[in-house]
DNA sequence: GTCAATGCAAACGATTTGCACGAAT
DNA sequence: ATTCGTGCAAATCGTTTGCATTGAC
C-alpha cells in the first residue's frame, strides 16, 4: 500500500484494492464484495463502500458513475473514457478517443463556474447483446 | 400536446410538461412535484416519475443523469451540454462548446459496441458557491 | 492504550411498483 | 364500456450511517 496515505493500513483495504486491480471489468461494489469475501468471509458491504470511497478520494482508484445506475470502480487511473452497454450495463474502456483529451481544453471558467473537470461517456450495445 | 404520441392525454402530463418547459433550471422530479402540485394538489410523486419517464422515452424532454445524484430534467432538447456545481448540485447549460459537437464524431463502432450516443458533462463550483 | 476501521443492522433517499379507482377515449 | 393513467402506499435498490467492538499503531 502507498506510504502514509491512510492512518492505518488494514488487510481489508489492501485486499479490496488488490481485487479491483486484478480485473479490467469495472466491477460494482457488490461484485467486489463477492470477490473479496472469498478471501475475507466476514467482511461487510459497508467496509467495501467505505474503502472504495476513501480510495477514490485519495485518487488511488476511479469511481465511474454513468447514468442512474450502480457505481462502478476502476483500478486504472490513467486518463481514458468508458463505453457502457445500455442493455446489460457492462462498461469497457475507450482508449481510442485520446484526441479528445488534446482537443477539449477545459476553460478556467464557464458560465461563472470555476471548472474542475469533465466527464465523457459513450453509450451503445455491446457485442454480446447485439446478437 | 404532440399529436397521437400517447394513448391518452391527461391534464397531469400536460401540466408537468408545461411546468418543465417554463423553467431553465433543470429541476429534479421532487422540485417539479412541488411546482405541479400548486396546480393539481392531489397529484402524486409516482405520477410525476411515470410521466417524466414516458416523456423522456418519447424524446420530448431530456433526462440529465450526472454522477450519483438525483436525476434532473430538461425541457430543452436542442443539443447542448451541462455543467454542474459539485457543491450545491445546480446544473446550467453549456452552449459554448459547440465545437465538440463538430469534432467528436461518434464512430459506428467502438470496441465491438454499436455506438448510440455519448454524454459530456462539466464539473465545477458555481459563482454563488465560490464566495 | 488510543482511536481509526470494522461488522452489523438499521436508516436513508431516489425511484419503482402493485393495486383498486377514476377518467379519457 | 374499455382500459390506460392515476393516487396511494408499500417495496426496492444502492448506498450511508450509528454504534459497539476490534485491531493497527
Amino acid at each position: 500500500m502507498e506510504e502514509k496515505i491512510f492512518q492505518r493500513n488494514t488487510q481489508q483495504r489492501e485486499i479490496i484494492l488488490d481485487e479491483l486491480r486484478k480485473v479490467k471489468t469495472h466491477p460494482t461494489a457488490a461484485i467486489l464484495y463477492g470477490a473479496v469475501r472469498k478471501r475475507i468471509p466476514s467482511i461487510s458491504l459497508g467496509t467495501i463502500y467505505r474503502n472504495l470511497d476513501q480510495l477514490t478520494k485519495k485518487g488511488i482508484i476511479n469511481k465511474i458513475e454513468i447514468g442512474g445506475s450502480e457505481a462502478r470502480f476502476d483500478g486504472n487511473i490513467d486518463k481514458h473514457y468508458h463505453i457502457s452497454c445500455t442493455k446489460c450495463g457492462k462498461v469497457d474502456d475507450v482508449h481510442s478517443f485520446s484526441y479528445l483529451t488534446k482537443n477539449v481544453k477545459i476553460g478556467k471558467e464557464i458560465n461563472g463556474y470555476k471548472v474542475s473537470g469533465y466527464q465523457m461517456n459513450f453509450f451503445g450495445i455491446c457485442s454480446s447483446c447485439t446478437q
